[in-house]
DNA sequence: TTTCTGACA
DNA sequence: TGTCAGCA
C-alpha cells in the first residue's frame, strides 16, 4: 500500500507537532539528538515530521509517563513490531506496546485539530493537509 | 513570526 | 527539562 508514503511524507513543523503531541520542542529535539526519531529538514533547516515520527513521539511519550528512560524508549522503537508471535511474555515493552494504536493515534489527532486556538489560516491548511487521512 | 542551536540552571 | 540568547 501506498499509504507508507503518505505516513512518511514530511508535512508539520515544530508547532504542529507540539500541538499534536503535548511534547515540548526542548524535549522533541532531544528525542531527535538521542537518534528516536529523524524529521526531514526545510531549506532553512526546520523540522518537517512525517505521520510516523508524530506517531513514535507519541509512542515515546507513553513510554516516558510509564516512567521508561530513554535508553528504554529506544530498546522498544528499535523493536519494529514482533507482538503477535512471541507468546506472552509480561514485559514492559509488551505493556508499553499496546496501547499506541493507529486508531488511537487519528482520535487524537481530530481531538487536537478541533481544540486548535482560533488562527483561521493556518488552522484550515492543516484540516486540509490531514482530511485525506479521516476518510 | 517561528524555529534552530548551544548553553546554563 | 525549562529557558534564554542570537541567528536564519
Amino acid at each position: 500500500m501506498r499509504d507508507s508514503i503518505r505516513r512518511n511524507m514530511p508535512l508539520f513543523p515544530m508547532g504542529i507537532v507540539t500541538k499534536l503531541t503535548e511534547l515540548t520542542p526542548r524535549q522533541i529535539r532531544y528525542y531527535e539528538e538521542q537518534g528516536l526519531i529523524k524529521p526531514a529538514r526545510t531549506k532553512g533547516n526546520q523540522r518537517l515530521f512525517s505521520f510516523n515520527d508524530v506517531d513514535r513521539l507519541l509512542e515515546i511519550k507513553s513510554l516516558m509517563e510509564k516512567g521508561v528512560n530513554i535508553a528504554g524508549v529506544k530498546e522498544v522503537l528499535n523493536r519494529p513490531k514482533i507482538t503477535h508471535l512471541q507468546p506472552v511474555q509480561p514485559s514492559l515493552e509488551a505493556e508499553a506496546r499496546r496501547d499506541l494504536t493507529e486508531e488511537d493515534l487519528h482520535r487524537l489527532l481530530k481531538r487536537q485539530l478541533n481544540e486548535l486556538p482560533g488562527r483561521p489560516g493556518q488552522q484550515h491548511l492543516i484540516q486540509g493537509e490531514l482530511s485525506r487521512f479521516f476518510h
